[in-house]
DNA sequence: GACACCGTATTAGGCAATATAGTACACTGC
DNA sequence: GCAGTGTACTATATTGCCTAATACGGTGTC
């Protein structure tokens, strides 16, 4: 499913929680597919049950997925995670705070616009 | 100087190092300008000498500050920070991360040329 | 009901990072 | 010399992460 990076700084649970983020967003996890269980991808990644399960109620609490009992967990539909106002607070926070840093160390106001300019054409996003 | 959240998952010294990087950035705190002394930041946060030194190697490490022993530690000028190219690109990486998720959220193109905008305009910057 | 699969909870221990405390050393300017 | 600066070191307590092992309750199949 991906890699962990055990050279990392980052936490082993964090690097689950990030990975399986970037799948749903990619898209490559769509809304109710089913996820790997607690105790399959703790044996495919080689890691303790328990740091799945916390990865997993990390992604829940987020709002990410969601568990049924005795099934498994499932990707929620992006509809039922729709600006959670708290999560899209803090997520500009950090862009703003990103990008005030990279102004300081002289990037360009263009070379910042090319950036989204990139991340839009990627998408295939619209003008909206 | 500043003000400290115990209550914050962020350890002491990533406090320390984010308010002053944020004092540097926004301009209070300008180039040469001279930094507390571990010592005396310390005493005024109230927390270990250990801890301040411990962010302002970080900072040093950075590129915001430098230090002179038996002098004191100063504000760098940021022509001397410009661009290192690995930090750049962690930047640039975290802001793509977070514009994606803000996407996935359901926030438009458009919301975030405003937000660019608005920190654009609160900088007073050019066109370029 | 038996069984296999799910998520979940609990307890225990090891390890690393964080923060504290105290002490010591080298440098600079007066 | 002295006061102020950064820096280094040891020791200790606390916290978070990770592992290990075990147990419990829900769901679907037979």
């Amino acid at each position: 499913m991906f890699q962990l990076d055990l050279k990392s700084r980052k936490s082993i649970y964090e690097q689950v929680v990030d990975n399986i983020k970037e799948l749903v967003i990619a898209g490559v996890l769509n809304s109710e597919d089913k996820l790997p269980s607690v105790r399959e991808l703790s044996k495919a990644l080689t890691v303790n049950p328990n740091t799945v399960q916390k990865a997993y109620r990390e992604l829940e609490y987020q709002g990410f997925i969601y568990t049924v009992s005795g099934l498994g967990t499932f990707v929620t539909s992006p509809i039922h995670s729709v600006m959670d106002g708290k999560k899209a607070h803090e997520l500009q926070d950090n862009i703003r705070r990103d990008i005030k840093e990279l102004l300081y160390m002289g990037m360009t106001r263009a070379q910042i616009n090319e950036l989204l300019q990139e991340l839009f054409e990627e998408r295939g996003e619209g003008n909206d």
